[in-house]
DNA sequence: CCTTAACTTCACAAATTTCTGAAAGAAGCG
DNA sequence: CGCTTCTTTCAGAAATTTGTGAAGTTAAGG
């Protein structure tokens, strides 16, 4: 039996995990195959596969794979990695740092702000709209203070509890 | 000129705000008309409007007016007020809710890590898939309360901004 | 208790999104 | 330097999502 790493690995538990989880992560707003790339990802021994393998376990075509790996690499949810030798690629989740992109969202909160912003500006900071989009960025601000704080106590939490990678 | 409340709101540009908060909400993944309708209310002076009045300056149906606040009421991000006398009905966003309900999004976290935790089951603990998931839970739990702490402080933050209500 | 105004639900049409197959494009290896 | 292997791009088919019109439901007001 091919056991190269530890344990057995039962593909019919894994394929539960992976579509269970990648339906909670469309719910949350991520496109289908996205979220199905990444929960695959996220099941795998290794945190890394190459595109043949998903393409197999997800039993959808490269291209597929191809664009949905597109997006995950701009989101900073996965990593690629040319293998030295071959042409293959892997792509990685590295444990640490899918999770902080997922929630930090540095990129989205900029956008709301920038364009509550505009709101203040072009509705009047005088206006009761403007009053309320005003206290939103500011909340923004705070938020986003806070959360590299956050980050900096989870790492510390997480030594803790794991020890450092 | 009606003037009821203060200062002229000019139709140009409410709407181009509308609009560009919309976008970027879609983008952030909900779905375009909650996104609209909610930006249209965050515009108003108010912070309340009808359904005619959405459905007016949206140029859309009754229809799709009450599709997207039944999505909008679920998430928290607008409350619903009967009107004494009519039958009209009113939605408000409470400025301090709504981005409370928006960052938390408690009931996602508990999703997810109920996923997660499923995963950690299916595949063991002692595996490294299993490993990377149940730090990944760990975070969510240090997360969870560590945001409500950041909400806390917000609170204290705004009060000493604007003032409490 | 009937009328009327407002909101909701439902079936369907239109628009958008998503995935595939095929072809083109890189990059190692002989 | 050409062959081979893997990945990306592109056009189109299929499926899903979205918004409308019309009928249905609830509740105020006469």
């Amino acid at each position: 039996m091919a056991e190269s790493s530890a344990v057995e690995r039962d593909p019919k538990a894994v394929s539960s995990f992976v579509e269970g989880f990648a339906a909670q992560l469309v719910e949350a707003g991520m496109a289908r195959m996205p979220s199905r790339v990444f929960a695959a990802l996220l099941s795998s021994d290794s945190g890394a596969m190459t595109s043949a393998e998903l393409g197999e376990l997800l039993q959808v075509s490269p291209a597929a794979v191809s664009g949905a790996v597109r997006y995950l690499a701009q989101q900073h949810m996965v990593r690629r990695e040319r293998e030295p030798g071959s042409r293959r690629e892997r792509y990685r989740v590295h444990s640490d740092q899918w999770y902080e992109a997922l929630t930090s969202r540095d990129a989205v909160l900029k956008r709301w702000e920038h364009a509550l912003r505009e709101g203040v500006d072009s509705l009047g900071a005088e206006t009761p709209a403007g009053q309320r989009m005003a206290e939103t960025v500011a909340f923004f601000e705070f938020m986003e203070g806070e959360l590299a704080q956050v980050m900096e106590r989870w790492r510390a939490h997480r030594e803790e509890l794991f020890g450092q990678d």
